[in-house]
RNA sequence: UGACCGAUGGUGUAAUUGGCAACACAACUGAUUUUGGUUCAGUAGAGUUCAGGUUCGAAACCUGAUCGGUCAACCA
């Protein structure tokens, strides 16, 4: 019987469950119904003017992870209506990290840019059915004509010009004739509309800029709600998925499909993501980067992509987390303990232990022989077999952590005290005799003596220990950096600011702690694509600033620790 | 005050679509453990924003209120 649930529950891990949101409810009960002869497509449309981060990643995940769910298809475009604010270095970043979480779109990478003649035509065609017409009003006017959200605006006195002069005045735009802000194509909806983007929205505005990818082709260029329900409908989107503040928009999106008489997709929001202790607006991001608070887009405390995978979070436990996050209209704030936890449950699969310490202290084992040296095997991942083992070299003198010793320990601390006996790992049980101080009180040496039986760890007389401790011979000892992150902001919120305040001013001053460590000569060999843990501390990955004789490690993520201080 | 959207433990997401609120994270016990890790077992925590209504029965449906979000770029 205890046969029979194992295999079940085995089973059962091993299928990544994928929750059934709102989304996909909607996406089910359209293939039941045959619409869009059960075909389900869905696009990723980032603009190319910024860098991905987490809350990317997400949408990321929806819209490939909806099609590979539903035997359908995701194209990858790039929403690069803008010219003046997008760049080919934002498009292979882009494409770098979405293909790093392990989502392909082969043959399906496409551009907004691509349809400009297409969506030049709709809106002849719209111009030609008295819907659209050429404005002269400058932005600010424009502006001023709008009115507000419960003050309806005035419609524009250009707005019964004839299709003739329309058109012609539409093409002179095209052909350069005009200066930028000069003119615009407006939709003719409804100034008084309840819904200030129906109240004649800009369709196209005069922009001479270089296109990264038209170049000078076109002095004019389509805005978003112009561009983006088109771009679905030409790439025949079934689901067109993106984040709930263009809700507002849906009304525009769908009258566009619907003057222009074409394949009509279906746009449906849902919450972005956030997380605490971080900001995610790309303008906030910019700025922290454009200051030096941090070292780059990458910089490994960033929530960017390129800066999760620099800290070492793995492709794995975003798409994991993207999944447990859930999918729903209501605004979120998602504990980036969670995220935490998703790499943990990653890496604990996978990370070759090793040992290392960060905060030294010296411990002279008295009745070890002076000179000797042995090396003591260690396994090199107790998750898995597979990953085989190593030896560790052990001497006379070795370092151990600070926190690892109390001269006057409290109650249930089990590390070692003077006269109590700890295991060091994969080595011996030793016992703390003395300590010796330097001038300041500050403890330079603590001596012990070992347990020749124990070697390896157990001790044949069977008696217990209450604590492992880890080490690292002082003779062989390896000096690594070790970069220690920790959250970027002090704040649960950094967007929620006290007056005469900004998120800046909650940036956490301890979000990075450089350190020389020493470590085990294994690193020296390590293959830096891995991840590694070093034992009881956190999980850690190699950082592309490592050189031949100056490693460098990047804490991922610190390991749990469920030691509560007395008192605590 | 206009339109649209939303409201379920500390956090996030569920609830066979009207049948006595579940899962994960976080927290806390305990067991196991050569990582105070992992794993395992368990505890606590919401009666579903509020008020009415429909119903044998409501987190779900209706009405109203409250609170929160989005929208007034020639950005996306």
């Amino acid at each position: 019987m205890s046969t029979m649930e194992n295999t079940t529950k085995a089973n059962d891990e091993n299928k990544v469950e994928k929750n059934t949101h709102f989304i996909h409810q909607i996406i089910e009960e359209d293939i039941r119904t045959g619409k869009h002869e059960g075909r389900v497509h869905t696009r990723f449309p980032p603009e190319p003017n910024g860098y991905l981060h987490i809350g990317h990643a997400k949408s990321i995940c929806l819209n490939f992870g909806t099609a590979e769910k539903y035997n359908g298809l995701c194209n990858l475009r790039f929403d690069d209506t803008n010219p003046v604010k997008e760049d080919t270095e934002y498009v292979d970043s882009i494409k770098e990290d979405i293909r790093w979480l392990g989502f392909n779109w082969d043959e399906r990478e496409f551009y907004a840019s691509d349809y400009f003649d297409q969506i030049f035509e709709y809106a002849i065609k719209l111009i030609q059915k008295e819907k659209a017409y050429v404005c002269d009003m400058t932005a600010e006017e424009m502006s001023n004509s709008r009115g507000t959200p419960t003050i309806s605006g005035k419609e524009s006195p250009f707005r019964n010009r004839s299709v003739v002069e329309n058109l012609e005045l539409f093409y002179a735009m095209k052909a350069g004739k005009f200066h930028d802000g000069e003119k615009t194509l407006r939709a003719k909806i409804d100034m008084e509309s309840p819904n200030m983007h129906m109240r004649d929205p800009v369709l196209y505005r005069i922009l001479h800029a270089e296109h990264h990818r038209t170049g000078n082709k076109w002095c004019i260029y389509p805005m978003y709600d112009f561009a983006h329900g088109q771009s679905d409908s030409i790439e025949s989107i079934t689901h067109s998925i993106c984040t709930l503040e263009f809700e507002v928009h849906r009304p525009l999106y769908e009258w566009c499909i619907k003057e222009l008489e074409i394949y009509a997709p279906r746009q449906i929001e849902f919450a972005r993501l956030n997380l605490n202790y971080t900001v995610m607006s790309k303008r906030k991001l910019l700025e922290l980067v454009k200051n030096n608070f941090v070292s780059g887009w990458d910089d490994p405390r960033m929530p960017t992509i390129c800066g999760l995978r620099r800290r070492g979070y793995t492709a794995v436990a975003i798409r994991n987390f993207a999944e447990i996050v859930g999918v729903a209209k209501r605004d979120n704030v998602i504990d980036v303990a969670l995220l935490e936890h998703c790499v943990r449950e990653d890496l604990n699969k996978k990370a070759i232990r090793i040992m290392g310490v960060m905060n030294p202290v010296k411990v002279v084992i008295d009745n070890y022989p002076d000179g000797q040296e042995e090396y003591l095997d260690a396994v090199n991942n107790p998750e898995d077999e597979s990953a085989g083992k190593r030896q560790i070299p052990f001497s006379k003198e070795i370092y151990i952590e600070k926190d690892d010793f109390m001269e006057n320990p409290p109650k249930k601390y089990f590390r070692l005290s003077p006269g109590n006996e700890v295991r060091l790992r994969y080595a011996y049980f030793i016992r703390c005799t003395h300590i010796i101080k330097n001038s300041s009180g500050e403890i330079t040496e603590i001596h012990c003596t070992y347990d020749p039986a124990s070697k390896g760890g157990n001790s044949p007389d069977g008696r217990k220990v209450q604590s492992t401790i880890h080490w690292v011979s002082v003779k062989h000892a390896k000096t690594v950096e070790v970069r220690l992150y920790d959250r970027l902001f002090s704040k649960e919120n950094p967007d929620e600011n006290e007056e005469g305040k900004d998120y800046k001013d909650y940036l956490n001053p301890h979000s990075l702690e450089v350190i020389q460590a020493y470590a085990e000569p294994f690193v020296e060999v390590a293959d830096k694509s891995l991840k590694y843990q070093f034992e009881r501390i956190g999980y850690f990955c190699f950082d592309k600033d490592s050189i031949a004789n100056h490693l460098v490690f990047n804490r991922t993520v610190t390991l749990r620790d469920s030691y509560k201080p007395a008192g605590k």
